[in-house]
RNA sequence: GGCCUUAUCGUCUAACGGUUAGGACAUCGGCUUUUCAAGCCGGUAAUCCGGGUUCGAUUCCCGGUAGGGUCACCA
């Protein structure tokens, strides 16, 4: 028989119900998704479940959600099922118990006669003589016939060193300390991931393992499973790990990772954060920063990931946000506005006011940015500091307020426009000394904002008296 | 402590033995403008240290230092 076929790529991502994901899991997400996508694979999602005691309700919805808004998608999955379901560990404990019963007939797992107090003394010895733990040093001569109350334990026949190759990293070694009897099915039953993942992995056709660096001091114990089992091994993709915001501890729950949810909640777009988290580990070593989705999946090669470990700076993905909310196409920002904003503010002059400040002046960062113009509907608070325009005295700055306020005021209704209110505002600022000791305190008086749209279409939106109330209220607040 | 592993501007990175060590974010300066912002242009800024190998090392090798991972009935 001719094997001209490559193997059709599967990739899988398997994330522990024990909560929300962080980047760290959606990146590793990602890799695995466009790995797929560029090969035309097969993307599977599964749930590994098997410690019941960390689980944490809403898990699975929760993370299923989280891939849906950045759109990651998986053909086969708990959701969705597929010809290797179920995609629940909890569900496939037949499967865990048939390799087990192989191992054990060959001799190579037997139980574990220890408590869990025995096994922990050992550990603490081991620990306080500065020396690696090892379950083996204590492996028991005659143990008990294995009727699953008692944990079923790997036996390592061939303490040795091993060396394997990682398709990132290269070749990759381990001593023989790397190498214990640990535990494939625990005794409420459940296998460990040590277990799980290789026999899922192989009923499932998982062709290339991306996981992230973690795992590399516990490969020889998968390798001595493989040869256990007689089994071809997978290819390694070994993702370098994500350093919290101080640049120096792996990124975690504990310190500060958050749920990936919320960038959505801060208004980042999906496809922002594709291009972000790709760049975490990876790089397709152009000078090409601003990726969308299908460039990235194009582009995406395991040569290119990165080995040591990279950090993540926020600033940038706010540029990136950015750069992704000026490249979208009219009505696609004119919907994320929409979805952005309250309610009050849907008013016909507003929209396109923001679709242009952002193809046009872009100091939106995120979508919420855009949602923060509730001053259009509720007069801001403003403190007498923010309406001084650098030195100039507040004396001066209350006279021109008065002035321009004048002059708005003998406008017409009708009148009221961002032309009218343009030409009468520069006519004011053009004698000044300055033209920012009339347009600063007025666009101040009218948006409360440090940054904000020009006065004169702030104007314009709030209308004659609102904006007449507004500049009288600042030159009140001069007055005291 | 054992084992594994990593190391380029403040930050993220490019470089597959020969470059004035490139780019981005941040920062600083200038320009533009209708104040702020945004935009445009420009500047400052890096190969952890010590040995080798080589005509030549950011790049290859060894040691040191510093960081990360792991040593669970967690994944």
């Amino acid at each position: 028989m001719i094997e001209n076929k490559q193997q059709k790529v599967v990739t899988r991502f398997a994330p522990s119900p024990t909560g929300f994901l962080h980047i760290g899991g959606i990146r590793t997400a990602l890799y695995a998704w466009a790995y797929a996508k560029k090969n035309n694979g097969t993307f599977i999602l599964r749930i590994e479940d098997t410690d019941k005691a960390r689980e944490v309700g809403g898990s699975i919805d929760h993370i299923i959600e989280s891939l849906k808004w950045i759109g990651i998608d998986w053909s086969e999955g708990p959701d969705i099922s597929g010809p290797n379901a179920p995609y629940k560990q909890s569900e496939r404990l037949a499967s865990y118990q048939k390799y087990a019963k192989i191992l054990v007939e060959k001799g190579l797992a037997y139980a574990d006669p220890y408590t869990e107090e025995e096994v922990e003394s050992f550990r603490k010895k081991a620990e306080e003589e500065k020396r690696p733990f090892l379950y083996r040093d204590h492996r028991p001569e005659n143990p008990p016939v294995w009727d699953g109350t008692k944990p079923l334990r790997f036996k390592i026949t061939d303490v040795k060193s091993y060396e394997w190759v990682d398709e990132v990293r290269g070749k990759l070694k381990a001593g023989p300390e790397a190498l214990d009897d640990f535990i494939l099915i625990k005794s409420d039953g459940y296998p460990t991931y040590n277990f799980a993942h290789i026999i899922d992995d192989l009923e499932m056709g998982v062709t290339h393992i991306m996981r992230a660096d973690e795992f590399i001091s516990s490969t020889p114990k998968f390798l001595a499973l493989y040869e256990a089992l007689e089994l071809e091994r997978p290819s390694f993709v070994t993702l370098p790990p994500i350093m919290g915001a101080d640049g120096k501890k792996k990124l975690g729950k504990r310190d500060g990772a958050k749920d990936f949810l919320e960038y959505r909640n801060e208004g980042y777009l999906p496809d922002a954060m594709i291009n972000f988290l790709a760049f975490i580990g990876w790089n397709p070593g152009g000078e090409k920063e601003i990726l969308t989705k299908e460039e990235f999946i194009n582009l995406f090669d395991i040569k290119q990931i990165h080995i040591s470990g990279g950090g993540f700076n926020e600033e940038k993905l706010d540029w990136i946000n950015k750069e992704h909310i000026k490249r979208l196409p009219e009505e696609e920002l004119e919907k994320n506005i929409f979805a952005w904003l309250p309610q009050e503010l849907h008013i016909k002059k507003l929209i396109p006011l923001i679709v242009e400040r952002i193809s046009k002046f872009s100091d939106i960062k995120t979508m919420v940015d855009s949602g923060e113009l509730d001053f259009f509907y509720k007069e801001p608070a403003y403190e007498a500091s923010k309406l001084i325009y650098k030195d100039v005295s507040s004396q001066k700055i209350k006279s021109n307020l008065e002035e321009a306020l004048d002059s708005l005021q003998m406008t017409e209704e009708e009148d009221f426009t961002f032309e009218k209110i343009k030409a009468l505002l520069m006519d004011i600022a053009n004698h000044m000394d300055s033209r920012g000791e009339v347009l600063h305190p007025i666009r101040f008086a009218l948006s409360g904002l440090d940054k904000s749209p020009d006065p004169f279409i702030l104007a314009d939106i709030l209308g004659k008296k609102e904006t007449i109330t507004r500049i009288n209220k600042a030159i009140s607040i001069l007055s005291l």
